[in-house]
DNA sequence: CGGTATCCCGGTTGATACTG
DNA sequence: CAGTATCAACCGGGATACCG
């Protein structure tokens, strides 16, 4: 007979609000729509400016998820020809922080990756 | 003629990190496993039982993926039948107050919503 | 300019079956 | 127990065309 199944943490409470905000930074480009606006607004045509290689339809759709969720607000200009702008709200300016501290493990996995490459090469 | 297009903070720094980390919490799953591991060493069949909707095909999967990226060990035991146990790195313990961060976030998201959707109800 | 509609592709996942 | 192999289904994403 095998060893006995321990016990976890039953249905660890982070994982549940985690996986709504890991939900929300789905998809390749939703943390970068997210930093493009952690500065000024932005219009639409900005944004894809800023990331060259999204298709208007997948901005659209990440632009929209952000907004039925309160984290982007969508303000329809008063020009011609039209344009929107848009911006975080409250709410989406407290990812930035977190979204900062993922980063730097980021940084720091790409140090550790790389100092590990090296070790491998000089074999 | 519409607006000028603003230019932003070109290519921004914290983007490429940050990609590199969730490209690690890729998944359904990733970052439940990591929350899973934050624990005490757990065996495979320890994680699928944690996380039941989970393949085993994914979950190796993963664990392979964390693996080789050097945010978790894999410890083979001498029983029988034999068995495996994972592990966090330090590397991988710094991921998570990050996660705790984001998951902070996630909980402020679903307060907000929940909000948002009684108001909506009792109109 | 600021989108939406359609089509198609590739990657990830889950189910199932099988191995050491 | 701890995986791997195979297959089918699904979904996000890109390209393109089109509308207000």
């Amino acid at each position: 007979m095998g060893l006995p199944v321990r016990k976890s943490k039953v249905c660890p409470p982070p994982t549940c609000p985690l996986s709504e905000v890991l939900g929300l930074l789905r998809g390749a480009w939703a943390p970068n729509v997210i930093w493009q606006l952690s500065g000024e607004p932005r219009r639409f045509g900005e944004l894809r400016h800023d990331m060259p290689k999204i298709s208007a339809r997948v901005l659209s759709a990440r632009l929209r998820e952000l907004e039925t969720r309160g984290l982007v607000t969508r303000r329809v200009l008063d020009t011609s020809p039209p344009s929107a702008e848009y911006s975080l709200t409250s709410l989406g300016r407290e990812l930035l922080p977190a979204i900062d501290a993922l980063a730097d493990v980021g940084r720091k996995l790409i140090e550790e990756w790389e100092m590990h490459q090296r070790k491998v090469a000089s074999r």
